[in-house]
Order: structure tokens, then sequence, then C-alpha cells
DNA sequence: GTCTATAGTGGGATAGAC
DNA sequence: GTCTATCCCACTATAGAC
């Protein structure tokens, strides 16, 4: 599905991934993009067909990016979920634009490389045991990290806390999918 | 904060919400209104100062309607919590771009009517009776909603059965809550 | 309260020369 | 691979007449 990017294809989008991350979504424009290359916009043309399929490069890299952090993240966790919810907040903190092109939008799938959205889940399924409990958990994690890049929460508010009992409830959940798992595998 | 607005001006922002819950965000703009209203873009800045307050006005018409609809939801519920969730989750998917106005991006709040946000949240506060419980369920309510309306799910996904394994996992947090504040209130 | 005219800014993208 | 020149689009907002 994916086009293959030239060398030059892979330095543009390099350049525009930094652009998004330090100026933001509005910044991230073709003239630009091309400013920080030292070059005319109408050049970048020649090595990307259009502005989406730089877009979905640059999602592209931050899925690359995540699904190592949060396989690393599993790695020896005594408490996986609570290792994979610190390293999903790190991640999506460290890098709140790019964390939003990712997120908040429909993914372009077909413009991504085959299996990188699987390979990103694949932690937290491993984690949860659960397809529908991943979900739940997939949208916590993902609601308090907006909540917090949008400045929702009450001025006074801890974020840490409430990541805390969202941990906490998620564990239980967990704990007792395992529990009837066993069960429903042994014989009464 | 937040400056009258002449009947005039309700009507402009009544037609504006129309126009962003029909078309979405990008159609929101001061011609697209205009020609809603029968009338050229320059004539509404003799109703309006800018289009921030524009945007302010239909957040605040969105938060009305969300909390009456959650406090309705709380009257004579046996299950608060899941019975919040429901009218969150309706609340959201029955005007998906009202609601990215209104929780995407930091609150306008000097320019919503004072008490707003907090009348809004009261319900939740009441049902897990923790805030930082309630902040933790606002955020899976949330994550879980953007979810949605973004396609994030994978496609066979069915949104009801995550929905349903985060209910129960922040109403058995709720309970051991409750257990633990009675216990802290009683002799041991 | 509405209009016309317009300023000022920015965007994506193409054609064709070098 | 880069350039210049350019098209066409869209937006917010103001000034001043009626």
């Amino acid at each position: 599905m994916a086009e293959p990017l030239s060398p030059r294809g892979r330095q543009i989008v390099a350049a525009a991934r930094e652009l998004l991350e330090q100026e933001g979504p509005t910044a991230l424009t073709m003239r630009r993009l091309a400013d920080r290359l030292g070059i005319r916009a109408p050049s970048l043309y020649k090595h990307l067909p259009d502005k989406a399929t730089l877009e979905a490069a640059i999602i592209a890299t931050g899925f690359e990016d995540a699904a190592a952090a949060f396989e690393a993240a599993l790695d020896d966790a005594t408490e996986p979920l609570a290792s994979l919810a610190g390293a999903y907040r790190t991640f999506a903190l460290a890098h709140p634009h790019l964390y939003r092109l990712m997120a908040d939008q429909p993914l372009p799938r077909d413009r991504l490389p085959a299996g990188l959205e699987d390979r990103t889940a694949a932690p937290l399924l491993h984690a949860t045991g659960d397809p529908q409990l991943a979900r739940a958990f997939f949208a916590f994690a993902h609601g308090m990290v907006l909540l917090e890049l949008a400045r929702r929460l009450p001025a006074g508010a801890d974020p840490q806390a409430a990541w805390h009992e969202g941990i906490a409830a998620f564990q239980t959940r967990a704990k007792a999918h395992g529990r009837q798992s066993v069960k429903a595998t042994q014989p009464p």
C-alpha cells in the first residue's frame, strides 16, 4: 500500500516530524518544512506526492517508536499494566504534537506499513490477557493523556493519583479475568 | 467574565452550533455561518467581537446540555456509574463535532459562565465518591468516546463490551473506596 | 443591522526552466 | 533536485456607506 520513500524523502519526513514536534500542527506546512530544509516548497513535491503522504509517514515513525517503547516496558515488568501505562504516558507527554497526530484522527491505515498497528497494540493485549479489557485500558490511558495535554484536569489535580486509581481498577479486573480463564480450563 | 449576548447574538450562536454539528469544524467559518443566516460575514461582527467568542458561546451551550443530561442520568439510577457512562456516551456520539470542540482543547474558562464546568462534573463526583477515581473514570469515558469517534478500535471490535469492562472495573474500585470510607469513619 | 470593498495572511499544489 | 513564477483557494477582520 505505502510506496517506499527515497532517502531524500526520509530526510524530509524526519525534518517534518521535528517541525511538528517543536512547533505544533499549525507549523507543519509545506512552506515551513521547505524553509527548515533550506529549499523551496515546490521542491518537496519531487520527493512526496502530497501532504497526506507526509503526515502518514510521520505517523508511521511515531508508531515504530511507540511500539519499541511498549515492548521495552513489558520486559521483566513485575506489574505489566502499570509499566505499560507509564510507558504510554511518557511517550505521549514527551511527544504531544506527534501523539495527537497519531491518535486524534482515523488512522490512514492504507498508507502505513502492514502489521505496525498490531505490533503497537500487542504489548497491551499481552498485559491484559483480554481484548475487551485491553481496549478499555487503552481508552483510559488515551483519555488521561489527552486530559493532561489539554490541561483539562482541575488546576490543583494530581494526575499521578488519577493514573494510580485507574491502573489499580484495571489490575483488579485483569486478575479477575485471569482467575476466570484458569477456572474455565480446569475441571470443576 | 463573559459579556452577555444580544438576542441576535444568541441566534447567531445557535446557527453556528447547527453548522458545526452538521458539517464539522472546518465548516465553521464566519462566511459559512453568514451564508446560513442569509447575511454577509462582516455583519456578524456587529453582534460578536470575534470567532473565539463565538466558539466559547457554542461550548457553553454544549455544557448546559451535557450537565442536564448527566443530572438526569443520576436520578433514580440503581447503578450510577453505569448510568452516567451511558449518558456520557450518548451525548458525545449524538454530538461528535460539538463534543470535540468542548473537549479537545484547553477550556476557554474566562469566557464561560461561572460554575458551569463544576456543575457538569458534579454528577460524576457524586457517583464515584472520590475525586481521583472520578478523574480516572472521566478519562476512561473520554478516551472511549474519542476512540469510537475516530474509529480507532479494530474493525470487528464491540465498543459496548469494552465499555462494560471499564465500567465494571471502576464500579469495583468505587465500592472498595466506599468500604474504606465507611471503615475509616467507624471505630476499629 | 446590513451592505460593499478590501486589507492582510496563509495554505496546497502545478508548470516549466535550469 | 532545485528553482521561479504562479494559480487558486480560504480565512479573519476592519472601514465606512446606507
